[in-house]
RNA sequence: GCCCCUGUAGCUCAACGGACAGAGCACCUGCCUUCUAAGCAGUAGGUUGUGGGUUCGAAUCCCGCCAGGGGCGCCA
């Protein structure tokens, strides 16, 4: 906001400096931490420091502020600088207050729902998240993957990238043929109504337990799988629709959260050239054909890089029976994806922790193959949901809530709790806002916490309102709008943003946290962290709620009025911009 | 045995190597003829797991240890 500003300061720093022999280390700017008062600081110990190092025999401490006073001594008259301390070896530069104000606000009225976001990178990344299995539920488990993925696509398109959303469904393996077992001998010729995920997760979570109970129904399996592996026309026939049932449920909660993708992989279409491309790591010596002696084909990744220690150690990349593993689809789905899209700069996988060794073995074995492709791709980790009690959510087990229940749940929460706090909502104003603060409230908590962290899914937690929560800046953003419809006029008529020289505690606060939020979303994309939005917008809403409190709108005198009246309809849009980059909706009335 | 993640208020979590470590929940005390109280203000709560090291400065970086979780040739 105040670059050529800073342009200008640093340029007289280190003229002085080199005059006055000083070695000047990098300058490194940040906002002033104090509330009331806006303006950057930087500092000079490290420069101290450096002179000490030299020889020079003062403490750094006390030279930090006796250059910091010095350097203060030459910034006597920069535009757009109101007042320069040196404090503690810090330099303090603070803005006028008006002229800060004036851009602020009138940056975010003019570039509306563009506000925070980034310059074009050119750069064209592809994002590959959720994942879900055909054939089983879809549950919290799943949730989380799915929603980070999202709101990393959301927040680094933003920020100036060109963005491909990739889902790569698991449409074949064991679970596939235990689900079709299930459903040839108890459930054939049915067909699902309505909760299509639902039914196909019962038809396995009943197929596996029958199969646990009764051993000699492992036959039967072996005898589909071959058929399957034989492609037998029948059974290929019958995964192909059934799998169609799968993908329609997955079609239909991708729309409940508000998910949607530009491309489907499936593993099943990898398999072929997976086992390809084995086949030519074999012929080029990376792989080793362990099956002749009854193994499997391995990749001594340490040996071949020949390493003296357990770093990547050995992957299986085939079966020993010649049948495709993981590795083996991940293999070609990796290159799959650069011949899609030959102008990648980044492929980036959205999968669980779990994976990591996995995704190291598969980028380091194409790598090492010559692909140069591999450098450009990075898996992103993020920890399980799991419950209370350190449960892992399995299908299997049974130990599962599925994402059917928890989006009705919340949206019917949502609901009476809208009835209660508002009456006066048209059944459609109810039924968008039930739908708004439901989602929010089961996205937020996932989104706003590191991605390496456990989140333990309760119900009381995911259901709860209040808070550090979605609900309470899709308030914030309602509260916006309805002094906006109060004051009955279009911010975007009234004269520029003139705020008197002394603005409101609450007033200086809120405009700090909008200012910003640019910088926010940069570093949020640059680090795959939600978690920074999350926070942002939090504090934002906050900081407009202690606004609301101390400060009237409607009723204040004509110029503090108009003035406010635009520092509002800049909050509610950068709130909006805030959300949005989470996957949440925010509502104009709640 | 090797590798990765985590450890901060009673609980759940923040804090780009910098100025007094901050929120929410829970507890207690106030605030609705006003722009919706899904809100606000206030009280209280900390040797940042532990011992060293680097640095002018460490919750943050490095090493050891402790505790919890995860991963380590044919699961996905």
């Amino acid at each position: 906001m105040f670059e050529t500003e800073q342009n200008a300061i640093e340029t007289r720093i280190q003229a002085f400096c080199k005059e006055n022999d000083i070695p000047l280390a990098a300058l490194e700017w940040k906002p002033l931490p104090f509330s009331g008062e806006w303006g950057m600081s930087t500092s000079f110990f490290s420069t101290a420091a450096a002179e000490s190092r030299l020889g020079k025999k003062i403490g750094v401490a006390t030279r930090a502020q006796e250059i910091a006073s010095q350097v203060k001594a030459q910034l006597s008259d920069v535009p757009g600088i109101r007042r320069v301390e040196a404090v503690m070896g810090y330099l303090n530069l603070y803005y006028d207050t008006q002229e800060f104000t004036r851009r602020v606000v009138d940056s975010v009225l003019d570039k509306k729902d563009r506000f925070g976001s980034g310059p074009a990178t050119g750069q064209l990344v592809m994002i590959e998240f959720s994942q879900p299995n055909t054939h089983k539920a879809f549950h919290v488990g799943h949730l989380r993957g799915t929603i980070l993925g999202d709101a990393l696509c959301r927040i680094l398109e933003f920020a100036g990238n060109d963005i491909v959303r990739a889902n790569y469904p698991g449409d074949m393996g064991m679970h596939v043929i235990k689900w079709l077992w299930g459903y040839l001998k108890f459930h054939n010729g049915e067909e699902p109504a309505t909760d299509i995920t639902r039914w196909m997760g019962e038809v396995y979570a009943e197929a596996a337990h029958r199969i646990e109970q009764d051993p000699t129904f492992e036959a039967e399996l072996r005898a589909l799988y071959a058929r399957w592996d034989q492609r037998d026309p029948e059974i290929v026939a019958l995964w192909e629709r059934t799998r169609a049932w799968s993908m329609e449920g997955f079609r239909q909660i991708y729309a409940a959260l508000d998910v949607r993708f530009d491309v489907y992989y499936f593993n099943s279409q990898e398999e072929k050239p997976g086992k390809e491309m084995v086949e030519d790591l074999v012929r080029r010596g990376i792989a080793t054909d362990d099956r002749p002696n009854g193994g499997a084909v391995i990749v001594k990744i340490d040996e071949v890089l020949a390493l003296n220690k357990d770093q990547y150690r050995t992957a299986v990349v085939l079966r020993s029976d010649g049948t495709a593993l993981y590795a083996t689809e991940d293999l070609a789905l990796t290159l799959h994806k650069f011949r899609d899209y030959p102008h990648l700069a980044k492929s980036v996988y959205v999968v669980d922790v779990r994976q990591s060794l996995h995704f190291t073995q598969v980028f380091k074995i194409l790598e090492i193959a010559g692909y140069t492709q591999a450098q450009k791709c990075s898996h992103v980790p993020y920890e399980l949901v799991t419950l209370p009690g350190n449960v892992v959510v399995s299908s299997r087990e049974g130990t599962v809530v599925l994402l059917e229940d928890l989006l009705r749940e919340a949206t019917s929460r949502a609901r009476e709790e809208a009835k209660k706090k508002n009456p006066n909502l048209t059944a459609d104003q109810l039924d968008s806002v039930s739908k708004a603060v439901g989602l929010g409230a089961l996205k937020y908590p996932i989104l706003a916490r590191e991605n390496t962290k456990m989140v333990t899914f309760d119900w009381q937690t995911a259901l709860d309102f209040n808070g550090q929560a979605a609900p309470y800046i899709q308030y914030a953003h309602v509260r916006c709008n309805s002094i906006l419809k109060k004051a009955g006029v279009d911010p975007a008529n009234l004269p520029h943003s003139q705020f008197a020289n002394s603005l409101e505690p609450a007033e200086v606060e809120l405009i700090d946290w909008l200012s910003r939020f640019p910088a926010e979303v940069q570093r949020s994309a640059a680090e795959y962290k939600p978690l920074v939005i999350a926070s942002i917008a939090y504090d934002i809403a906050r900081a407009f709620a202690g606004f609301y409190d101390a400060c009237p709108v409607v009723q204040a005198a004509p110029d503090v009025r108009d003035a406010r009246l635009r520092l509002v309809a800049a909050v509610k849009i950068v709130l909006a911009n805030a959300l949005s980059l989470l996957g949440i909706t925010a509502p104009d009335v709640m």
